[in-house]
DNA sequence: TTTCATTATACAACAAGTTGTTTGATTATA
DNA sequence: TATAATCAAACAACTTGTTGTATAATGAAA
């Protein structure tokens, strides 16, 4: 198998090209084999030497998607002052955009959120368990806070077409992070 | 149709049921209309008579665990001090949890938390909007921001058999609201 | 270089299962 | 007894995953 990697690699590539506009319109459910292939013209048989069936199709895209360790922008106190994974999470979301505003909106897939927190989390984890003496526990909730915040907020913003600046919204969250967000609210 | 109430409403009811059993245990599009009337004892028929497909019963049990506006408890910056909208998702989380842990989980559906913001951000706002001269834009940026993380730390709250004590948690988010995020992680 | 067997790639056709609908028959209740 | 509720059976249309087959690129032998 896979002894001529250029046409495979193409054809695989196409495949999921096709899938992915298809996943741009439509729930994952209400798409067929059938349309992947004829989309990207190919015979219904062959999609299935690619991939064991739809589902296959977006994990394998999603696995593409999640930033390794080594692969991450370093993160270190120093040079992210309180800035926490934010410009991580920028940078990352900035580069992927075209995949991550649609796998983390409401047509999505829940579980592509979950994924991208647990693949970011012990990078946070490890460089900030020693400048605090928290209970392991709540600081894995913090974590998860956020990490929840910071996806929710930058899905809102790429789903509203970046109305706000990105220097107004880095800062938004900035402050919002250092002093607590109930103080920007109550004036 | 629909002439005896208290017949149909147990029958439509019996349905949810079997497809919530179902809902818990695989993707919704693995779920057949065979296997939802089996298992709450109908004809294959009958479940047409009730819902237009399997995607319907997901939408109407969806729509019973969006609380309208009048049933949400009322919210007011006296009663709630500082606690902003927790208390309120709080009781909402708890009331509906074994459906709302699944829904927002990571094989959930991610239209649900949507529509959950979606109905909870006009009452926040309402509120809120006298107490500050905050820019709309601006305002409904910090709204997706703290309803997307207390519905990430909540659903991981349950997802995780609440290991923190109920009370702890609701005292982190507190914290964490008012002083920020930044300070409680920096020792 | 040319020939030819190998085999990677793609295809067409298949059985099995699901969907949503229809028709007409059973219950049971009011 | 009239009819609401459910059932049984059958339907065409569609999707799925598999199997066996054709095409064409590859590389070793002549």
């Amino acid at each position: 198998m896979k002894k001529r990697p250029e046409i495979t690699a193409q054809t695989r590539q196409n495949l999921i090209d096709s899938f992915w506009l298809l996943y741009c319109e439509k729930r994952i459910e209400n798409i067929t084999v059938k349309e992947i292939t004829q989309k990207a013209g190919y015979n219904r048989g062959t999609f299935y030497e690619y991939f064991t069936d739809i589902y296959d199709v977006l994990e394998q895209l999603e696995a593409s998607l999640i930033p390794s360790l080594d692969e991450l922008p370093q993160f270190t106190i120093q040079n992210q002052t309180m800035g926490m994974p934010l410009d991580m999470l920028m940078k990352l979301y900035e580069k992927n955009s075209k995949y991550y505003s649609v796998l983390l909106g409401d047509n999505g897939d829940p579980g592509f959120a979950s994924k991208l927190k647990t693949s970011i989390k012990p990078i946070l984890k490890q460089e900030l368990i020693q400048y605090n003496d928290l209970d392991p526990i709540e600081f894995d909730f913090i974590l998860e806070y956020i990490l929840s915040a910071m996806i929710g907020i930058m899905s809102y913003w790429f789903r509203n077409d970046k109305k706000l600046p990105a220097e107004d919204l880095i800062r938004l969250i900035q402050d919002i992070m250092t002093n607590g967000v109930t103080n920007r609210l109550l004036k």
